[in-house]
DNA sequence: GTTAATTTTGTGCACGTCCACGGAATAAAT
DNA sequence: ATTTATTCCGTGGACGTGCACAAAATTAAC
């Protein structure tokens, strides 16, 4: 509330030109330690704020921000990152913000590295990363780090790398969630839970899955309810392999009232359940993808976590824009999302997205 | 992403000056019916768009909106609403922004009536309204209507009225929300529910509770289950009048396992319940108020519903300043909050505010 | 047909920041 | 001491909109 100070003010104070404490501001160089010292404590004393308006007017340099994320599909996870993202620069359309995308193939190494590797080549002013691999993620953000092009990580983080800014789940927080959800919708006192992973060489999104299954464990192993957990795997690539996968589980473990899985494919199962009328077991799965949603609404899905994904999306461009123009980075470069737990009921209000 | 179309070549396109065009935009009249025409038809054609950043530097007026609801206690629901407005301001801190609240005691109508009431001499350029009693609110804003002043409501909305923009939740829906969490959170096929009002005179936020109540019995009435729902209310005044009310329950319900209390005071009932050592009662609240944060924590809650409170103070604020400012209004008056159901394990995820 | 009143239109400045340009001051080189 | 290079600094225009004021055009009044 309190008036903004302007440069003008800054410069009169400081008894030096407009064009001095601009330089500073920006450090552009070429000004004198007297002045600079002067300026700062001007600039300390008063708590100098960036005009957004005034700076967003006068700048008419384009901004090229690259996108590097896995190849996104509608509807499915990264889908709904890219909705964030397109959001946010429809939100400044008074910059001029030129978005290209750099997608790969999650599931393939290779992909990500070639993909990866003409970046730089592109000539970014700041890059998003939505990383699968830890170690060709590294390799990037140490070019991008000697460049000083400013990058921020969506979905996950990679140790020992320097971004700006992070929008993440804690993933072992929303296997905790996942534990306390079986308990939940497993009716009866004699019940048994069971987690499917993926049966897939590679490590597609390895490290989610990882957190997200030790979270899990830890939760059972914290509440020692003497319950078990039966672990299983699903071979995604091939329907029949998986269906038999899962018929045979079933008959296996009769007491198994409640299956999590720990991706966001549980739509896959869950249709699977449906067309052999198993309506007795319920399904918590990850991400509201539109399958996912529609097995919501149909009953087949009993709950899907979900880390807003296009919030995601939508406050790394917003982050990185802040950092760009107004050289201001924000004081907490990790931010987790809130992991809403989402069943029939309140579905239809995660439809409308409330990012801005 | 397309260039932005100036006021100045609309100008040269219709053929008349800038300042012309600047009088149509901002229908500030004495200007001929040829020039009307011109102008808007150029202005359809290339689909004008006012730029906010220069808009908001050369606007040097101060716009008082004037906050009416009811007081607003730190931690609780109408505080964390406080909090998104003046987060609000914060961003459009360039903007100069003037804040008055005009609380009132959501208990008493008289209070309501009196606040009310001098709103419009305090001269407002546009007004939030949080509404408890509708008739009082319907009064206020045909005064507003008639006197061309904009005005938005929060948490609730009143019909009849012509807000620019509403941010609330469908409280019906939230009902039915509860009825799912009643039935999971009631371990066992044998388990009763339980629903708790307030003992009260007056309608303190009648319709939200009323809502939820008839969502709730709806809810049952569709499943068929055949289970049954006890409805007791208790006195919130009289603390040691509550704790009787309530034993007195559990007594004569043996078989209720868990209780919905369909306002935000579910921490008292918990609270009770934790002093007496009795922890085989699940309860279900609304609003994450910090007293019901706190008792999630410890687990005395099991689950409680929350409509983001702090994201309709906020955006009740920026749609207003888009009226006032750019003469812009929402396509959707009518905005539903999302019903986040947080349980202890997601309720970490829940203390950073994402609004923007 | 001239003057006055009124409506309509154009012009120009301000807002605060960015940045290019050129001038001033200082240091280095001869 | 003069020239040249280098560092440092101030000035002023541009961005697009809002708005006040003056100029022009139209209408009304006599």
């Amino acid at each position: 509330m309190a008036k903004q100070v302007t440069i003008k003010e800054i410069a009169q104070m400081a008894g030096v030109s407009p064009g001095t404490v601009d330089r500073i501001l920006h450090n552009r160089g070429n000004v004198s330690a007297s002045s600079t010292e002067a300026v700062e404590r001007v600039l300390a004393a008063t708590g100098y704020k960036y005009n957004i308006h005034t700076s967003a007017i006068s700048l008419k340099k384009t901004y090229r921000i690259i996108i590097a994320i896995p190849t996104a599909v509608k509807g499915e996870y990264w889908g709904i990152v890219q909705l964030g993202i397109e959001r946010a620069i429809e939100e400044y359309s008074d910059i001029n913000i030129q978005c290209e995308y750099a997608f790969y193939n999650q599931f393939d190494i290779y992909s990500c590295r070639s993909s990866f590797r003409s970046i730089l080549d592109r000539n970014p002013n700041a890059v998003i990363i939505g990383a699968t691999f830890a170690s060709e993620t590294a390799i990037l953000c140490e070019k991008l780090d000697n460049a000083g092009i400013p990058y921020a990580f969506v979905d996950s983080v990679v140790e020992g790398t320097k971004p700006v800014v992070t929008y993440s789940s804690d993933q072992n927080a929303c296997g905790r969630i996942v534990g306390r959800l079986l308990e939940l919708f497993s009716p009866g006192y004699d019940a048994e839970f069971a987690v499917f992973g993926s049966r897939r060489t590679g490590n597609e999104r390895a490290t989610n899955s990882m957190s997200r299954i030790s979270g899990l464990l830890e939760y059972f192993n914290e509440r020692k309810s003497g319950r078990t957990i039966k672990e299983s795997k699903i071979s995604v690539l091939d329907p029949e392999e998986s269906e038999k996968d899962i018929l045979r589980f079933l008959n296996d473990n009769p007491k198994v009232k409640c299956i999590a899985i720990l991706n966001s494919r549980g739509y896959i199962i869950a249709d699977i359940l449906a067309s052999h009328s198993i309506e007795d077991i319920n399904i918590v799965s990850f991400d509201l993808t539109t399958n996912n949603s529609r097995c919501l609404e149909e009953g087949s899905i009993a709950a899907v976590i979900c880390q807003r994904p296009e919030l995601q999306g939508f406050h790394a461009v917003k982050s990185l824009i802040h950092a760009l123009l107004y050289n201001v980075r924000d004081k907490d470069i990790h931010h987790f999302m809130p992991a809403d737990i989402i069943i029939r009921e309140n579905l239809m209000f995660y439809q409308e997205i409330f990012i801005n």
